[in-house]
DNA sequence: ACTAAGTGGATATCAGTTATCCGCTTCTTG
DNA sequence: CAAGAAGCGGATAACTGATATCCACTTAGT
């Protein structure tokens, strides 16, 4: 849609390229939420050159994210050829939130449709089936508690993500504990538990971490 | 403060109390972004008559929530009394998490300061103790493992918090799966895993539950 | 050197929230 | 039962913050 249309004027192709830098380290660090005009003026150019490029801001986000998203379908696909189910599964669970937790973006952009990203609700799609096997290979091993479901997938994405937005600022690895601990409930063969990899934060940094916590949108 | 003025003209007391319970029951379905207008509304009252009571939105939270915190206060004390202390432990979480439930602005009020409540600040303080203590004492009934620390607990509560968020509208009770595997994530002992409580959603209505869901403010 | 392409950023527009103002109504009390 | 204080409603002023446009000016490229 976009590639077919003549070459941009060289100066034009530069802008676009410092526009989408610009914009992917922005969402990274602050989320979907920062304007155009931030994204404008981290890259040093105009507020009008960017809406010349990018008609809106969903299409710049649905550009900016194709490979992104991409990424994690490719980590979900290596998982499933591990030859250890469980180790695949923890190992593609980590590898997951360790792009939630260098890209705030991306948890938004795979748990809510802001603009209405089609593409975003089929790679969902797509992924789901892999999830299933991913799971049932594990619990086929014994690992993986048999009640387990491919939809508890996402919905310890989301908690995980929650800790890592709560923490990102203060303690980025903090996540990894409550990981520890979430997939520790989903073995079926529970040995004595593993120790718990990160310690907690101390209880002022507890307090403070909470405090700036926000809520989510009503 | 605010009880040494004189009394208010029948009318006005009866008004006021029409505002705190229409506040009450929006604060909990639509968490603390409610503004005072929709209150006054809801209250079949002017805005006018809203702002005369209360200076502003933190004043009317503040008089709504203090005893909504006590009985979280309350419930804590109790479970430490519990003879078995893994069940007082579980106890409390799961009836904290359905206040939660049952109360959107419960968890924001809990972990975040929007006014700055100072109030709740000194509550939170109140509890960590208490909640060392209910700990301590399942880590010595050898029940909870040992390297679990009491800043875990506000974190579990956080993370079940988003799934109540996630899937209210849909699954109201999805929330204690997730706890379940939690729990038992922190199990010293864990033998072979108790059923998961309420099955998963099928995929469709995860899909949209997701997809309904809202990243939090940058 | 000429023109089409591109640029910057002030600004119009829109949306949502908070809070005030003031003409009118209702209580209260002497 | 009058009179004035207290209270009421809700239109609207004042903000805030974001999106998107417009157009005088600059630059690339033939």
């Amino acid at each position: 849609m976009a590639t077919t249309d003549r070459p941009l004027r060289k100066d034009a192709e530069l802008n676009r390229r410092k526009i989408l830098d610009a914009a992917g380290e922005l969402f990274a660090e602050r989320g979907l939420g920062v304007t155009l005009n931030d994204v404008a003026h981290h890259a040093g150019v105009g507020v009008g050159t960017v809406y010349r490029r990018f008609p809106d801001k969903a299409q710049l986000i649905d550009e900016l994210f194709e490979e992104r998203l991409a990424e994690i379908h490719a980590l979900i696909e290596k998982a499933i050829e591990d030859p250890d189910p469980w180790h695949g599964l923890t190992r593609f669970l980590e590898s997951a939130l360790e792009i939630q937790a260098r890209d705030r973006a991306v948890k938004e952009l795979l748990f809510s449709t802001p603009g209405g990203a089609e593409r975003v609700a089929k790679m969902r799609a797509q992924m789901f089936p892999l999830a299933s096997v991913l799971m049932a290979r594990a619990q086929e091993s014994g690992q993986l508690r048999a009640d387990a479901a491919p939809q508890d997938m996402p919905m310890v994405q989301l908690m995980i993500g929650t800790i890592i937005d709560l923490s990102r600022d203060f303690e980025p690895d903090l996540w990894r504990r409550l990981l520890s601990i979430v997939l520790q409930g989903l073995r079926a063969d529970p040995g004595p538990p593993e120790p718990l990899e990160p310690a907690p934060p101390a209880p002022d940094r507890m307090q403070a971490m909470l405090t700036a916590w926000k809520p989510v949108r009503g």
